[in-house]
DNA sequence: TGTACATCAGTGAACGCGCGTTCACTGATGTAC
DNA sequence: TGTACATCAGTGAACGCGCGTTCACTGATGTAC
C-alpha cells in the first residue's frame, strides 16, 4: 500500500541508519539486505524501491557515518574550531574501540574501502580529509610556514589503524590492545601540543 | 585415489599458500573455499581432508604470511639485527600497498580481524607484537630507561593504518595516498632516528 | 467539497546462484605376512 | 621379493541455506476534474 511521503522518507532514512551501524557491526559483506531492512522495520523489497542496488546504499550509510562523526567533532566547538584533544580522547577511548556500530566508519571498514567500488573510496577520502584538515590547522599553530599536510595525514592514519589493531589484538590480548590506544594518545599528545 | 605423503604434504602447503593470498586480495568473506581448492590444483572437497573448516584455513593462512613476512624482514639482517629502514622502505612503498596477494597480512585484513573468531586475533597479535619488538630495540638505542612499549605499538599500528588508508583512498584520490605513505615515512623516520 | 483514478511505497513469493560442508566412492599407496 | 589388503587423500555429486535481486500484486495517498 501506499504511505505518506513523509513516511516514505522516514522509511528511507531508517534503512541508511540500520545500513550504516550493521555495516560497520558486521562488515559489508557480513551483513544481508534482509538484515538491514528488518532492522528498519521494513521487508527487503522495499529497500529496491529506495535504492538501486545493496552497494548504493553502502555509499549512503558510510556518508553518514561521517556526517555523524562530524557533527560529534563540532559538538564542543567554540568559534568553529573543535576541541581536538576532546575528540581524541573519545576517538581512543576503549569504548569507541568496542562500539562498532556506533564507533568510527574508517575504522570499522579501513580494509574492505579498497576492495569496493570506487564510490566508496571517495566518501571514505572526503571523510579522511575532512579529519586531515583539522589536525593540520592545530600543527600550523608552531610551524606556520611548512607544509604539513602529509604529516597530518600520518597523524589521522595513525589514529586509525590504532583503532583497528586495538581492535584486532582486544579479544586474545586486552592488555596489548589498551597499550596500544594509550600509545598512539601519547604519540598524538606530543605532535600536536602548542608549546 | 591415495597419492604419496609427500604430494599430500605439497598439496596442503598449496592450499595454505593459495589462502593466504587470497585471503589478502579479497577478504576472508570475500573468497570461497572452491575459489582456494582450485588455485591449489585441487577440488574443495580435499580441502576437508586437511583442514577441519574454512577458519581453521584461515588461521593457518594467516600464520604463513606473518612468517613470511618475518623471512622478508631478516633477509637483510647484519648480525641478526634486520634492516629496519630497509623494511620501512619497502613496506610504506605503493608496490606494497598495490599487492594486496602478497603485502601485509594486517594492513590486509586490519577491519576483519576483529570480527573473526579468537584464533586468528591470536595469529595477528603475535605478528604485530614481532614487529614492536623491533621497534622497541631501535627507540632504546636513545632512550635506554623509558618505557617504549606502547611508543613503538603505535608506531607500529601507524604504519598499518597508513598502508590501510593508502589502500582505501588511492582509487578516487591517487595523490592523497601517496602522501599518507610519505608522510608516515617522515614520522616513523623522525621518531626511529638514532642522533 | 466530492468523486474517480493514477501513482507508487511496500509486501512477500520466487529467481538463480554460490556458499560451506558432507559423504559415498575411487584407487594408488604403504604395510603385514 | 611377492601377494593380499587396509588406509586414506582426493573426487565430485549433493545437502540445506542465505545471498542480492526481481516482480506481480496491494491499497492508501494524492491529484485532477
Amino acid at each position: 500500500m501506499k504511505i505518506t511521503k513523509e513516511k516514505s522518507d522516514q522509511n528511507r532514512a531508517a534503512l541508511v541508519s540500520a545500513a550504516s551501524r550493521l555495516f560497520r557491526e558486521k562488515g559489508i559483506d557480513g551483513v544481508g539486505v534482509a538484515e538491514i531492512s528488518k532492522a528498519a522495520g521494513l521487508t527487503h523489497g522495499a529497500l529496491y524501491a529506495h535504492f538501486p542496488s545493496k552497494e548504493a546504499l553502502a555509499v549512503e550509510a558510510m556518508a553518514l557515518g561521517v556526517a555523524q562523526a562530524q557533527d560529534k567533532l563540532f559538538e564542543g566547538a567554540v568559534d568553529g574550531a573543535p576541541d581536538l584533544d576532546a575528540f581524541l580522547d573519545f576517538y581512543l577511548d576503549p569504548a569507541q574501540r568496542d562500539d562498532y556500530g556506533g564507533g568510527c566508519a574508517l575504522a570499522a571498514a579501513a580494509s574492505e574501502i579498497g576492495r569496493q567500488d570506487t564510490a566508496l573510496g571517495e566518501v571514505a577520502t572526503r571523510s579522511f580529509l575532512g579529519s586531515v584538515e583539522l589536525f593540520e590547522a592545530r600543527l600550523r599553530a608552531r610551524q606556520p610556514d611548512a607544509d604539513l599536510r602529509p604529516q597530518a595525514m600520518a597523524l589521522v592514519a595513525a589514529m586509525i589503524g590504532a583503532v583497528a589493531m586495538a581492535r584486532a589484538t582486544v579479544k586474545s590480548h586486552p592488555e596489548v590492545s589498551a597499550q596500544i590506544l594509550q600509545g598512539t594518545r601519547a604519540m598524538l599528545d606530543a605532535a600536536l601540543r602548542v608549546p
